[in-house]
RNA sequence: GGUUUCGUGGCCGAGUGGCUAGGCAGUGGUCUGCAAAACCACGUACAGCGGUUCGAAUCCGCUCGAAACCUCCA
């Protein structure tokens, strides 16, 4: 409860670091953008949902009820601004002939699965844009209602300059408005808007288009931004604690959304932003259209030229969490490769600690270890702090282990239990290749056993075998102080 | 062009005024039947130039370079 007091987050409103204190104090109300349903998601995608699955994850470590939801959006955003915009899902649903409910349930199976495999938390509340049109269109009215919409030619766009006259848009991104408008001259054209910056809340469908709806402006189907407002208002209230996005998202999505939410209701949505950095790739943001992006599915098979060989989920998971959330993370073969090693060790050390030999006193701050984990993560989540904190940990279980500093059984118990609160519940870790059943384990055993024999009667050229040929296996032996471990 | 941000040792990546980041790789050592693992020691990094300061990787200015956003994108 105290630790909980002490959490400093990353505000994108402020620019700063301010101590985060919820509204109702026991609950956290927490909305994340989730993906557009159009194609499968790519590692860049994932590294924001896992980024917010470890804020998610600590949260509830430090004792918060959090609702945690997370929008699927399977109405896609419009392509064009200009009237033969065509959504994605429309688009992709046309190009393969298939019905548009058929893309957004394969490629959100498929969103899903890659998220378990990464051991993300699924979301409270997993709302989707066409399950709620109504509540859309509901906020289209309100807004309209403000005067702060208008309607032309079946489209519904929010008014900007008349917005801006009451409240500062651009507050989230930085931005002023006369830029903006200094920025967006050239764009123009033939226009339904009364200026190039006001944006669709509702958009009039095309005979061709595929996903649309009834309103009272005519068929067609809601602005790109406005499901966000929606849902967050229906699950999280008016104003909720915590929005979060990718930074891509800052302007103008979340921008809208503050504009929006603002005109409806007159309250603006959430207190806290958190944005989360980009994956890159070759010092570029991986994404599809830059044709620089790369495939879970693709890392874990090893099935990408830029692999030198497959890695798993939570080496992946734990490359990420190497650095902060707030910044750009480059991802090459090389770096995964060296997080594939430290990983390894941290895993290692965990198994250790369950063999560790108590005695009377402890040689060193136990505690000062546990306040290092709560420490960091009270700075605006700095997973990679923590890491290097454990690091140290480490380190105290290896000299443990070789009898070099001592610990009694209470630090250790304490020890135990929130040194693996943070490496499994908070950073979301977990053993990998935990070939399952005990009879392997059993049959590990035995032949270590059998190699501790030939090494006692010095049948070295025996034991060298075992040890090589568990090599090639891709099982390493280790011998201690105690007998021979493996992993 | 505008907005936001960044440039840290061989690689990845923390740090924001004085005090060790950490991981990987490397070198030397201890241990070991040999090795691996582990432990110990080591590398004097902060784009460049100028300024503020007793003191700057950290603050300010300029220069160079890079990125994201300003069109859909996590």
């Amino acid at each position: 409860m105290e630790a909980k007091s002490q959490l400093q987050v990353h505000n994108s409103l402020s620019g700063q670091k301010e101590k985060f204190e919820s509204i109702h104090q026991e609950f956290v109300g927490l909305y994340v953008c989730g993906p557009t349903v159009y194609s499968n998601v790519h590692l860049g995608n994932c590294r924001t949902f896992v980024s917010f699955d470890l804020i998610y994850r600590y949260l509830m470590h430090l004792g918060y009820k959090v609702r945690y939801v997370r929008n699927i959006t399977d109405v896609g955003h419009l392509e064009s601004d200009e009237g033969e915009g065509e959504d994605k899902i429309s688009k992709k649903a046309r190009l393969e002939q298939l019905e548009p409910m058929e893309i957004v349930q394969q490629y959100t199976l498929d969103f899903h699965q890659v998220m378990d495999r990464l051991n993300a938390l699924p979301p409270s509340i997993e709302p989707t844009a066409t399950g709620h049109i109504i509540e859309q269109i509901e906020m289209i009215r309100s807004i309209l209602d403000k005067g702060l919409a208008y309607e032309s030619n079946g489209s519904v766009y929010f008014d900007v300059l008349k917005y801006n006259e009451t409240h500062p848009y651009g507050e989230l991104s930085g931005r002023k408005i006369e830029d903006l408008i200094a920025g967006t001259r050239e764009l123009d054209g033939q226009d339904e808007k009364r200026n190039p910056l006001d944006f669709a809340i509702w958009k009039n469908a095309s005979k061709e288009h595929i996903m649309k709806w009834p309103s009272p402006w005519g068929i067609g189907f809601p602005g790109w931004h406005l499901e966000c407002s929606a849902m967050s208002t229906k699950y999280l209230g008016e104003t909720f604690d915590i929005h979060g996005g990718g930074m891509d998202l800052k302007f103008p999505h979340h921008e809208c959304e503050i504009a929006q939410g603002t005109a409806a209701l007159g309250v603006s949505p959430a207190r806290y932003w958190l944005h989360t950095n980009m994956l890159t790739l070759n010092g570029k943001k991986m994404s599809k259209s830059l044709g620089n992006s790369l495939l879970p599915e693709e890392l874990f098979s090893g099935n990408n030229e830029l692999l030198d060989k497959a890695y798993g989920p939570m080496v992946v998971r734990f490359f990420m969490m190497q650095a902060h959330y707030r910044s750009t993370l480059d991802f090459s073969s090389e770096a995964l490769g060296a997080a594939e090693k430290g990983f390894q060790k941290l895993m290692d050390a965990v198994r250790k600690l369950d063999q560790l030999q108590v005695v009377k006193e402890s040689s060193f701050d136990v505690e000062a270890q546990i306040e290092s984990y709560y420490a960091a993560m009270n700075d605006d989540f700095n997973a990679p702090i923590l890491i290097a904190n454990l690091f140290e940990s480490v380190r105290y279980i290896n000299l443990i282990a070789d009898g070099k500093e001592k610990i009694n059984a209470a630090d250790l118990e304490r020890w135990k239990t929130e040194l693996k609160s943070f490496i499994f519940n908070v950073l979301g870790l977990q053993i990998e290749s935990e070939s399952g059943n005990d009879q392997f384990g059993q049959v590990m055993d035995l032949v270590l056993e059998m190699r501790q024999e030939a090494r006692s009667t010095k049948n070295w050229a025996l034991s060298d075998l075992i040890r090589d040929r568990l090599q090639e296996a891709g099982i390493q032996v280790k011998d201690g102080k105690d007998g021979a471990s493996w992993s």
